[in-house]
Parts: structure tokens; C-alpha cells; sequence
DNA sequence: CATCTAATTAGATGATAATCGAATTCAATT
DNA sequence: AATTGAATTCGATTATCATCTAATTAGATG
């Protein structure tokens, strides 16, 4: 499920300028400049569409002095392509949907009806669905303070400490230098390879 | 390559509306009403994303009485999960490369400057490379006449016969009624599974 | 600090497309 | 032939978005 990713991902890769930033960089890195070129559009055009394949993790970046170079996510595409294989197969269909449904009932288990979350499972599985429901207000490649994400937290529970300690066990998010990060989706530990 | 084919296939997929179509037809064909009531959208806008889907070979109808169902058309999604997982490898994407100079090498010395084919290879491989570059003046979807058939590939070789049978027996084409209709990429002799 | 280079942001423009109500087609049944 | 039921087409509306130029930011270097 997660719909609206699936979303985003075919709409960002639905633009023929995009697709053709896709085709270069599987064969290597490359900066900004090199893709205009390449392209034969302008650099604000290229920022445009690399800002675009960022939000959707398909593409991450290095700086090296001035110039940055861009990098292909391999890991989403092949989660993608995975994605589409099991929607050719009925019966990975019906097991997804009924991951959904498995998945909604735990979450109206563990939280009350204001929003609030009961306890925190002791069951791993339930104990991911939980904090994937929980992350879902997180907006990917926002850098949150840890005193920001405690926040975040307690509005759903009072041991903030603990589960934001998950969320980094559980690839959910990273931390550098006290900024803490949401993974991409793949990362996580239910889809752990 | 085909570029435009995979823009075409991601960027009909980037719709939530349509997405969600097409989650509801991997479970079961349904028919228009049907798949308007449970998205709660009028006729109009489903026959409209229906029309979309099918400009990219995803959905197919059948008729029974008034009612038409349709059906998901899987191999689409397979092949295209395996474009993705291609992508993802720097090696695949090296050979995609080199299968398409190839390619265009054989389109060189087989054409003439103006167009017209000089003659058919003999070699299986350099054949279906012509045939797939002959049909790419064909529209998907349209239903040809045998003689508009035969007009279209006379502007290329006057041996219109002798191609019009090689579109059918590689399987980019098939006929119903003296009718010639162009197949999905899926089914051509190059992709058979 | 001044300057250079690369990248990004801002704002404008033009094109594309999702959705709906109304009108129309198409096939089946009376 | 007339009627019904479903699907499609038409036209209008609204929203989104790719691209550009111009202006700005951010590092690196002299």
C-alpha cells in the first residue's frame, strides 16, 4: 500500500526530461552541468527535475568543492520493480490487502480514539506497524532537532526517549550530529533485504 | 530504449485515481459502474482514465450484454517491473546501450538516405530490428485495412506481402477479419517469454 | 575580502490534464 | 420502432507543472 507513493514515484518518473536524468545516471554520477549539457536544457531546469527525483529518494548527491554530483538510488528502483511484479500476481495482491487490513486493526488497537497511542506492542510486527503509523506525520528529507522529533512524539506518547530509540534500531529514521532524518521506505526494518 | 513508451506507462500510473484502478482490477475484471461506484467518481472521469489505461495496453475489455468488463493486462506490469529491475543494474543498462547502437547501426545499412529499405536482412536478429523500426510509423490502438496496411509498408519496400507476413508471424501485428492491429511490445518475437 | 563557479530559488508563461454535467452513441430487449 | 442501461464524447473549468530568464545563495580560491 502507501498509496501516495506509489503516486509520486510514477509521476515523477512520467516526465520525459526526468526519465532521460534516470537513463544517465544508471550508467554513473554526474554534476548538475554535465546533465544540462547532456540535455540541452538549462541548470535551473535540471535542479528542478533533480529536486523532484530527491523527493522521491531515487536520487542522492555528494559535494565535492564546488560541484555536486548526483547519484542513482538503485534500492528504489528495484523496490519498485518488485512492486509491480506482485500487482501482475493475484495472490500477492490479495496477501497485500490483507496485510493492510492485519495492519489497520492493530493500529485501532494500540491507539485511542483522540489519536493517542495505548502502549507500545511487544509483538515486533505489531511494534513496526505501530511506528510506521507513527511516522507517517514525519515529512521525508526534513531534518528534525531532536528536541523537535521529542515533540513530534509526545504527542502520542509520553517515553518519547524510547521510541525515537526504534526509530533508529528500526532504520526508520538516522541520526548525524543530533539531526535526526527519515529513511527511505526501503531501509526500513520490515522491508529489510 | 522506446522512451516514450515508458514515459507514456509511468505518467498514466501517476494518478491516484488511476492507480487505484488499477489495484481494484488486479483483483478481478470490473465493469465501468462498478469501478465508479467504489471511487465514488461519475462515468465520465472513469471511462476517461479507462481510455488512458488502455492507450498503454494495460487494461482490455470484454462485452457482455451492455455491460463491458475490463481486465488487467499483466503482462504489461511484468515487463515493465522488469525495465526497473534493469535500471538498477549498471550492466544491464551497458547492454540496453549497446543493443540500441546495434540497432541503429543495422537501421543504417539497411535504409537509404531517404528512407527506404533496401532490402530485408537475412540474419533473424537484424530482421526483427527492421521490422521494429517499420512499424514504429503504426499507431497503437488503430485497426488497419489490408490495403492501408500494404500502402503504409510500400512507402519502405514494394514486397509489402512478404512483410506484412513477417508482422504477423513475429507477432507485431495480428489480424481479425482481414482487420491488422498492432500488438504490445510484450508480445513481439524480440520479448517472447 | 573579492571573485569565481556551480547550484538553487523566484517569478512568469504556456501547456497539459483531471473532473464534471450534458448530450450522445451503442447494444439489447420489449 | 421504442425504450432502457451502460459507456462514451463534448465542452468548460480548474489546477498542476515544465521551462525559461533573472536574481540569489553557497563554497572555494586567490
Amino acid at each position: 500500500m502507501q498509496l501516495n507513493r506509489l503516486v509520486s514515484f510514477y509521476k515523477t518518473m512520467g516526465d520525459p526530461t526526468r526519465i532521460r536524468i534516470v537513463f544517465l545516471l544508471a550508467k554513473g554520477p554526474l554534476h548538475g552541468q554535465a546533465i544540462a549539457g547532456k540535455l540541452g536544457l538549462t541548470p535551473p531546469t535540471i535542479s528542478h527535475h533533480l529536486n523532484k527525483l530527491r523527493e522521491i529518494n531515487l536520487v542522492y548527491q555528494r559535494r565535492d568543492k564546488n560541484t555536486v554530483y548526483f547519484y542513482l538510488n538503485e534500492s528504489v528502483l528495484k523496490h519498485q520493480s518488485g512492486v509491480l511484479a506482485k500487482l501482475a500476481d493475484k495472490e500477492e495482491v490479495k496477501k497485500m490487502e490483507e496485510q493492510n487490513l492485519e495492519s489497520q486493526k492493530v493500529i485501532e488497537n494500540f491507539f485511542t480514539r483522540d489519536g493517542k497511542l495505548k502502549n507500545i506492542p511487544a509483538q515486533r510486527k505489531k511494534k513496526l506497524m505501530v511506528f510506521e503509523h507513527l511516522i507517517k506525520g514525519l515529512k521525508m528529507g526534513k531534518k528534525y532537532e531532536e528536541k523537535e522529533l521529542n515533540e513530534y512524539i509526545k504527542q502520542y506518547h509520553e517515553d518519547y526517549a524510547t521510541i525515537r530509540r526504534e526509530f533508529i534500531i528500526n532504520h526508520y529514521m538516522y541520526r548525524e550530529n543530533g539531526i535526526y532524518e527519515l529513511n527511505p521506505p526501503e531501509m526500513w526494518a520490515k522491508n529489510e533485504g
